[in-house]
DNA sequence: GCCTTTTAAAGTGCATACATAATAGGCCGG
DNA sequence: CCGGCCTATTATGTATGCACTTTAAAAGGC
């Protein structure tokens, strides 16, 4: 028998637990940026208390999914435009790696793996936005997967749920036709060992996703008037949100 | 009253204290791979409790420093050598980013930064093992740190810290020189702007010490008698010490 | 004497308790 | 009617306690 031991850790995992449910609803987009996410809260919700709902919290700020200040509610990461500009730039670094690893790699069942996966997507097309990002998220992931190089897999995976959280941020309405047939296309010069060609698939993939998600520099989808407001203040003055109390003078 | 001072920061950070201590003691290999880090005597040397000390050893395992095993002590990881072709496979990727970002964009000033660093680590050439490659990894993280980008500076971070890893599990002596010689000329070709030229010069300064560091999967230096075990263990038998009532052979 | 079994020590997993900082709403003066 | 201080509430930061698991050692049998 090998040494390879199985994974499973169904040992009451609960943090990871936590962690899954709340990737899952921030890429899905119930959990928007700025969402707030009180211990207590999550600690009832899952039934576990504030101290297990407190790591799970600190692993997703590991991520970058979470921004955690002190003293202050935990809340959904609101990425700037510059920084989903380079989260991009690394994800593709990322992902070139990850198919140049992969070109000419893959058996016979991982390809049919990367198929039906892209069928479930084709499936997903006229549902909800939701979805379709979500499977398109997963196909990357499930690529980086198949490397079997631990950081790579969790790389890729972090830049890609930050990318997800960035489409909410930014995007308007997601069109994920294209998306699937580049999908398609990759697997494709995957199969066929071509190296160079799905490399550069692989980069105009992404530099395309990330133009639709990332037109311009503007448009804070308002949630928070704070977000409206800040070029402005920018602009004008040297003191953009001033606190209110400096009355000891 | 209570209100007066806006204090800028550093509102007792014990749990980035714990783990900026324990990363450097990990790459200045003052804590091997495989030393056993338990919550409670963690938290009596740095004054705290053991809460605390716990969260530190999560965000280092998050970071791949640190291996936590549910219900046993954590200890420092030990990185398998395909793991650590891996990280070196990603490094790469990311340094070449980093460099292609900051040729030629790099003010005087940051260059001086640079090139102070560069004389530091020329200062400690003849000091210890340890000094010189804190330093040089040092090195590598200020370029990342200069890209302003903070996902790159995390995981450049990252990698190159768990590359420190590395070398404390298979790395013969140390030898400097040539590590400072290729840093100097990093600096120089960024400072000309020679874009290709620096990223091909970064990627073959890794190489080189992935090479230096890698010279063979095998020669686990001896620390653990585990260690030393474990492959004639794969070999002969399954389970090399205390084979619990597992009857399964 | 060596191997197995028993038992105590040590360590983690988790919840809870308490102190402190942030926040929201009420009260009062303008 | 509005704006600012004050307080009650909320939420976080940290320590500690208890149950369970692992590990090490001692005891006992062959």
């Amino acid at each position: 028998m090998n040494s390879a031991k199985r994974q499973r850790e169904p040992a009451s995992d609960k943090v990871g637990t936590i962690c899954r449910a709340l990737r899952r609803a921030i890429i899905e987009q119930a959990l928007e940026p700025g969402t707030k996410l009180p211990e207590d809260a999550l600690g009832e919700r899952f039934g576990v208390s504030r101290t297990i709902a407190r790591q799970a919290l600190g692993q997703l700020a590991a991520e970058g999914l979470v921004e955690l200040r002190r003293n202050r509610i935990a809340v959904v990461e609101t990425p700037s435009w510059q920084e989903a500009r380079n989260t991009f730039d690394v994800r593709m670094e990322l992902e070139r790696l990850v198919v140049r690893q992969l070109a000419g790699q893959l058996s016979k069942a991982q390809l049919a793996e990367l198929q039906a996966h892209v069928d479930q997507e084709d499936a997903a097309r006229n549902g909800p936005d939701a979805v379709s990002i979500r499977l398109a998220t997963e196909f990357h992931i499930l690529l980086a997967q198949m490397t079997n190089s631990p950081i790579l897999i969790r790389y890729v995976s972090e830049v890609a749920y930050r990318c997800c959280l960035t489409l909410s941020t930014f995007s308007r309405p997601h069109s994920s036709d294209c998306g699937i047939t580049e999908h398609r296309a990759i697997i494709d010069a995957l199969a066929k060992g071509r190296t160079e060609d799905v490399m550069t698939m692989m980069h105009h993939h992404l530099d395309s996703v990330a133009n639709r998600a990332l037109v311009a520099p503007t448009k804070p989808r308002t949630r928070d008037l704070v977000d409206i407001l800040a070029p402005y203040a920018d602009d004008g003055e040297a003191a953009p949100h001033k606190p209110k109390r400096s009355a000891a003078a």
